[in-house]
DNA sequence: CTAGGGTTAG
């Protein structure tokens, strides 16, 4: 046998004009069986299966044990290598499947065979690994990359934009926007709907929008996906008007509408009391070619529950038993909560024993809808049963479930047992400390909450920054600046980044401690990574400059802000009056 | 030839 080396050279671009490709690949694709398809190969096991032949055959495989089974069958019988290109669409079936362990052994195995993993390897690894919230894995894969030198590109900066959106560190994917862009990346179509998502998250509103405008500059075209991201965002912040103009545009632009445009448009009319626009668009969509499904059923649903109108409700819900339309634990949770406005707790009782019947899980949304339906109803000892029976058999309790059992307790005024309950989140047994955090910050119990943080911090075990925004608003409401700047500080340690209304605490919490350098300099380098401030974090930071007189940066300021093209001027114009007014001094 | 984006319930 030839070495390695030689072997492959060898192979590089050859082709087996003898093989009838086609024809082998449509015979191998009808091949269920691993035998009969290695049967089918073996004839050209000695004759040197082409590149071209074996990524053909690799790229048409979507099970992974089969691809995985191939990859072996090139490794063992054919004669050459497979090339990375093998192992990235191998990678591809067995991260889909959430083969996590084969995934890392093949990665192992790519390097075994000196093999360099590329921007397609690491892409994959990251976004499968970030997807299932494997975020440690994620940020390692990323670590490896950067330590082999494999350059980024657009496709690779999405993924890590997206990485730091699951995160929810949307400043981080704000700054990485910035750096790619400065490095001459063109973003395209996929990378700006990723960044109308991230101002969205971020609260942004003014610097999503715009971003419509820019792609169109940038002669990149809004697509349904961009509008529908935007409307979205109008939904999340309870900004219906604007989702409704938004909604307007897009048919005056011409984008087409799909199935997501019209599950949101059906929520957007509920939520504004247009039930009958609602209907009219559910019952209107299969004369758009769009047929309704899960989401617009359920959505629908809770329209009429919104709207009082509980006979069309049950209706509805009837319907798609009879017609066979998929149901699934949201359509339950929202019949489940519609019998709880009408307080018919018994036939919310059953609809349970129904999805037990079913096989339709519940989950923590429908055991906190009956739980807190019980407890309207004076059923309390039942509701108090139900959670510890959740609670021993060990299924996680979210913030949301343990809040509504103590909200029970307290309106039937059993305040001591809902004490009782927030004293056990400081030893948490089945709970995740950063929920008995989120809990304890809710309730205002602070030194619970400081005391949980604390310990859980220390253990590393914080991967939220959501918990660290949380305790940064609950030490900035009772004016414990110094905790809020103590919180500010671990975050930009572990590199976070924090977003626009947290940064104003901290702004704030400086200006109180009287440190203006420090607030100055968070400031600056936040901005110098690349994060956009909402007008309050520009305006807080004027009128600290304000509060020490220092007027001479409070101009240099404001003539920074009056060109930039994000910040309201009119809202600018009466900060800096007002600065002036306080100040006692007149602007020249 | 492989990698990236939007919707429902407490």
């Amino acid at each position: 046998m030839p070495p390695q080396h030689l072997r492959r050279k060898h192979n590089l671009g050859f082709i087996d004009h003898s093989v009838d490709m086609d024809e082998l690949l449509s015979s191998i694709g009808q091949t269920s069986d691993e035998h009969e398809l290695f049967a089918l190969l073996s004839p050209y096991k000695c004759r040197n299966l082409s590149i071209r032949f074996m990524v053909s055959l690799l790229s048409r495989e979507a099970d992974w044990q089969r691809s995985l089974a191939l990859l072996d069958w090139i490794n063992e019988e054919a004669l050459y290598t497979p090339s990375v290109f093998a192992y990235n669409v191998v990678l591809r079936n067995v991260l889909r499947a959430k083969q996590w362990e084969i995934a890392h052994g093949l990665f192992d195995e790519m390097r075994q065979r000196a093999l360099s993993p590329d921007r397609y390897t690491y892409s994959t690894l990251i976004t499968h690994f970030g997807k299932e919230g494997l975020f440690d894995d994620a940020l390692s894969w990323l670590q490896k990359m950067e330590h082999d030198r494999v350059p980024g590109d657009l496709v690779l900066y999405s993924n890590l934009i997206e990485l730091s959106r699951k995160l929810c560190d949307y400043s981080k994917a704000i700054s990485i926007f910035s750096r790619l862009k400065r490095s001459g990346i063109t973003p395209d179509l996929v990378a700006y709907n990723s960044m109308i998502n991230v101002f969205g998250k971020a609260k942004l509103f003014r610097e999503a929008r715009s971003l419509i405008s820019e792609m169109r500059n940038a002669g990149v075209t809004p697509d349904t996906v961009s509008y529908t991201t935007l409307l979205t965002m109008y939904v999340e912040n309870q900004r219906f008007p604007e989702a409704l103009s938004v909604f307007s545009e897009m048919r005056d632009v011409n984008c087409l509408l799909d199935l997501t445009t019209c599950n949101i448009m059906i929520d957007v009319y509920g939520h504004l009391d247009m039930a009958k626009e609602a209907d009219k668009l559910f019952w209107g969509m299969r004369k758009l070619g769009i047929e309704p499904n899960v989401v617009s059923y359920n959505t629908l649903l809770r329209v009429y529950g919104d709207a009082e109108l509980f006979g069309e409700a049950i209706h509805l819900f009837r319907l798609m038993q009879r017609k066979d339309i998929e149901q699934n634990v949201v359509t339950y949770n929202t019949m489940i909560m519609i019998y709880g406005k009408t307080m018919e707790h018994e036939k919310a009782n059953n609809l349970i024993q129904e999805m037990h019947s079913r096989n339709i899980e519940p989950n923590a949304i429908t055991y906190s809808t009956i739980i807190s339906i019980w407890g309207k109803v004076g059923k309390l000892d039942r509701a108090a049963m139900l959670f510890q029976k959740l609670r021993s058999a060990g299924i996680e309790i979210d913030q949301v479930l343990y809040q509504t059992m103590i909200v029970a307790y307290e309106r039937a005024g059993l305040v001591a047992h809902a004490k009782r309950l927030l004293h056990e989140l400081k030893r948490p047994d089945n709970i995740p400390r950063a929920t008995a955090i989120r809990i304890l910050a809710g309730a205002g119990r602070i030194e619970e909450a400081t005391w949980v943080f604390r310990q859980a911090v220390d253990a590393g075990e914080i991967k939220d920054i959501k918990v660290f925004e949380h305790m940064i608003h609950l030490f900035s409401k009772y004016r414990k600046y110094a905790n809020v700047i103590e919180v500010f500080e671990r975050m930009r340690a572990i590199g976070y980044f924090p977003d626009s209304n947290v940064i104003a605490l901290v702004l704030n919490g400086y200006g109180k401690l009287q440190e203006f350098e420090k607030a100055d300099c968070a400031y600056t380098e936040l901005q110098e990574e690349g994060c956009v401030f909402s007008d309050e974090v520009h305006f807080q930071m004027l009128s600290l400059c304000g509060a020490r007189r220092d007027f001479e940066t409070v101009e240099r300021l404001f003539e920074r802000l009056e060109m930039d093209p994000n910040v309201n001027k009119k809202d600018l114009h009466l900060v800096v009056d007002g600065i002036y007014e306080r100040a006692n001094r007149v602007r020249f």
